[in-house]
DNA sequence: ATCAATGCAAATCCTTTGCAATCGC
DNA sequence: GCGATTGCAAAGGATTTGCATTGAT
């Protein structure tokens, strides 16, 4: 999985430490870096180890562990959303707006997101139905592009 | 979370060395034992360690190794299938049917499961929207028992 | 007899955690 | 300064794997 961090304007730390204030989190190196790194990066979904090498230089890096910590942290406060997306490990992605569910191709891995209220409803009245309150849900759709040159194996992750 | 094992029947072994047997896996005691697990328990849904408890017998207990390595096979062959349901570690469940998604209150851990046509109909489509073929889906809907006094902590998974 | 399956323990992968050092407020 | 945050490395949980042994056909 590669991934580039592009440049990121100032603009944009006043932006994140702003957020950091309004869910009353310290403003701190390691989390503006990994807001950054969500925000810069080509792709909305990361891993944490994703991130671990985005943020990657020597001598001044990350640790994992700060990482995991400062996703957990972001989580909770709704910054980021976790997800599994087929694999081992967890995906992190910045979280833009509402709700949505993920398409993964199984040769490519490129994530689609959609969101479908019909979908939506439905699952609600089948809770209901089953006597429970709907909270959340997860759905992973799993697929393969149809445009074969746009699945090349593994640059879309 | 706790399992028991009810006494099985030695019809039972007809039918699951047949079903081996069909599926070309030779027919050996791990194997017979797992399956016959998976029939005997009251919940439909068991993780490898839940397995390993109830096959658990001094002097004569299957290696928590062997079961997944007997239960990845299973899984190839369609004999059961695997799930994540919210928690790390998988749950697999002997294969009655045919695909269903499932429901688990976030309280008692209660496990149920439907199907719904009308979500997978939008499903496919949602895929053939997005240029993919839809080839297979994980949903989990998570929610909370209504009825309070069938929602007992921890006695449901 | 032959090749596959098992037990056991070690290895792996991902994630979390303990503790001492450091930093934000 | 004080309590929160970090780095580092070790621990943890789930699953897989290597290898010598045992077992199925």
């Amino acid at each position: 999985m590669i991934v580039t961090q592009n440049n990121v304007e100032t603009d944009d730390n006043e932006y994140i430490t702003e957020l950091l204030r309004k869910v009353k989190l310290k403003i701190t190196a390691p989390r503006i870096k990994v807001i950054q790194a969500m925000l810069s990066m080509k792709q909305k979904h990361a891993t944490a180890a994703d991130i671990h090498n985005i943020l990657f230089k020597p001598n001044e890096s990350l640790s994992l562990g700060t990482i995991y910590r400062v996703l957990n942290l972001l989580s909770e406060k709704k910054i980021v959303n976790r997800h599994r997306l087929g694999t081992d490990s967890y995906f992190y992605e910045f979280n833009r707006d509402s709700h949505h569910d993920h398409i993964v191709c199984l040769e490519c891995g490129k994530i689609v997101e959609f969101k479908d209220t019909v979908i939506e409803e439905r699952q609600n009245e089948i809770a209901n139905k089953h006597g429970m309150k709907l909270r959340k849900h997860t759905m992973l759709l799993i697929g393969k592009c149809q445009d074969q040159s746009a699945c090349e194996k593994g640059e879309n992750i």
